[in-house]
DNA sequence: ATGCATGTTACATG
DNA sequence: ACATGTAACATGCA
């Protein structure tokens, strides 16, 4: 499920292992997941160190460790990070497992499209200072999102939203959410939107990205009510607004979900 | 059994 | 070169 803020909400389950000592490292190399590290040189890099803070950006979150170490980890479609207590067993699908006095820090996705990396650094790496501003940054406003709004301007607008170099973070439920708060159809793309319709595109994603940092980051608590979130998900539900069955469509390769009657 | 899943990317096609 | 589309990845669930 991770999209900006079930990342967020992830990644700061390890917290209560920041600054302890990894007493052991438990991994399963051949796992799809390590596909990007050497894994004997990465268990041997983060036995013995310690996690001293951690990063989002996005989908992507980045653990600051000693010894130069930088640990990134991207959950793909059924990752997520969690701590077990000290004694217990380690299950099928935690593919790494870091032993501290708290527990252990897991990190376990079935599906395995997550990937682990590693990068050797005294500062932040160089990458990580070049990505693109996040929707929930101020620094994403109206002028920044105009300019690279343009680009690829035939492209069906919840393509467009799904591009992670330009709204890193956002997924596809975060990008029907957001369609479907501004009540523009999905399948349009940016050039025939009206300067109005482009404004309110612009405060859908704001607000989207905000409201669900605030209740999904902290707590994994729900979005708001009224949201089309809690409609989604299956077939034959109704809009929030309508009441009238909710459209599903492949769009850009996505189950996309809109509403006929309340977006134009 | 069949189809589908909150993501990314390598490869193919135009 | 670029833009867009599709298949593939590995597993679980309805």
């Amino acid at each position: 499920m991770p999209e900006l803020a079930e990342v967020a909400f992830y990644c700061s389950r390890w917290n209560p292992g920041w600054g302890e000592r990894i007493l052991q490292v438990r991994m399963n190399g051949q796992k799809r997941c390590f596909r990007s590290v050497v894994p004997s040189r990465l268990s041997e890099r983060l036995l013995e160190n310690r996690v001293i803070r951690s990063l989002t950006h996005g989908k992507r979150m980045l653990f600051e460790l000693d010894r130069r170490l930088w640990l990134g980890i991207h959950l793909g479609m059924t990752g997520s990070l969690l701590i077990r207590p000290p004694e217990a067993e380690l299950e099928k699908h935690d593919h790494l497992a870091l032993e501290t006095r708290v527990g252990w820090l897991v990190f376990n996705d079935p599906r395995q499209f997550g990937r682990i990396e590693s990068f050797e650094s005294d500062t932040l790496p160089e990458f990580w200072r070049e990505l693109p501003f996040e929707p929930i940054s101020e620094k994403f406003d109206f002028h920044y999102f105009r300019k690279f709004v343009d680009r690829g301007s035939n492209q069906p607008l919840k393509s467009m939203l799904m591009d992670q170099s330009r709204f890193p973070g956002i997924g596809n439920w975060m990008a029907d959410e957001v369609l479907w708060q501004s009540r523009i159809r999905p399948h349009r793309p940016i050039a025939v939107l009206g300067e109005k319709e482009v404004k309110e595109l612009f405060r859908a994603v704001k607000r989207v990205s905000q409201v669900a940092m605030a209740r999904i980051a902290s707590d994994f608590s729900d979005p708001p009510k009224t949201w089309l979130f809690h409609r989604r998900w299956k077939a034959g539900d109704n809009c929030p607004k309508t009441g009238v069955p909710l459209n599903r469509e492949n769009i850009g390769g996505r189950t996309t979900c809109w509403s006929e009657a309340w977006q134009r």
